[in-house]
DNA sequence: GCAGTGATCATA
DNA sequence: ATGATCACTGCC
């Protein structure tokens, strides 16, 4: 117990350099850790959604670059924090190339069911817009993947984006 | 079922 | 400057 390990299990940024439904998907059974006055957590990610790019017309990133959507052109493994309903606190990755804005909403985790309670029980606000997710950020992912089959529905609260993408099943949920 | 709450964006 | 909208939650 002298050593500390010279590997981590920190989850890098060249894993959210993929496809935003592939990363949703393979952050199921993940472990979000966060730092909260020099305390340590960790939980389980049990749900998420992915926006796929602009084209996908539930994604913020459908209506072109605005200053909320920026840090979606940023590079893999930003966070992409904002408001809505003037109350909650949605935690987002950025995934894939930059200059390729998309994301992947972080639904649940733990036993904090739903975006809302995730924000406000994890502290989340417009400090953690644009972090890396980074130890140093004191929010970030690591490896270790807990088991659990995997049920894909459409995603939550996105009727707005017409029939064809309201439908699509880029909302994941891992089951134990 | 629907009120609360305020940033964001389009319109002007 | 104004108004509609909103990747939600909790209480009726």
């Amino acid at each position: 117990m002298s050593k500390t390990p010279i590997s981590t299990t920190l989850l890098r940024p060249a894993f959210f350099d993929r496809p935003a439904d592939i990363v949703a998907r393979d952050l199921l059974g993940r472990t979000l850790m966060r730092r909260l006055d020099g305390n340590r957590m960790g939980l389980t990610v049990t749900e998420t959604e992915a926006y796929l790019g602009p084209h996908d017309l539930a994604s913020h990133s459908a209506h072109g670059r605005t200053a909320r959507t920026e840090v979606m052109y940023g590079p893999a493994g930003s966070f992409y924090v904002y408001l809505v309903y003037g109350l909650h606190w949605m935690l987002n990755i950025v995934t894939g190339p930059i200059g390729y804005p998309a994301a992947v909403l972080i639904r649940s985790a733990g036993e904090l069911e739903g975006p809302g309670k995730l924000g406000r029980a994890l502290a989340i606000d417009e400090s953690m817009n644009g972090r890396p997710a980074l130890p140093q950020s004191g929010l970030w992912f690591e490896e270790g993947k807990r088991a659990g089959s995997v049920i894909a529905t459409p995603r939550i609260g996105v009727d707005y984006a017409g029939p064809r993408w309201s439908a699509r099943k880029l909302r994941f949920v891992l089951r134990a």
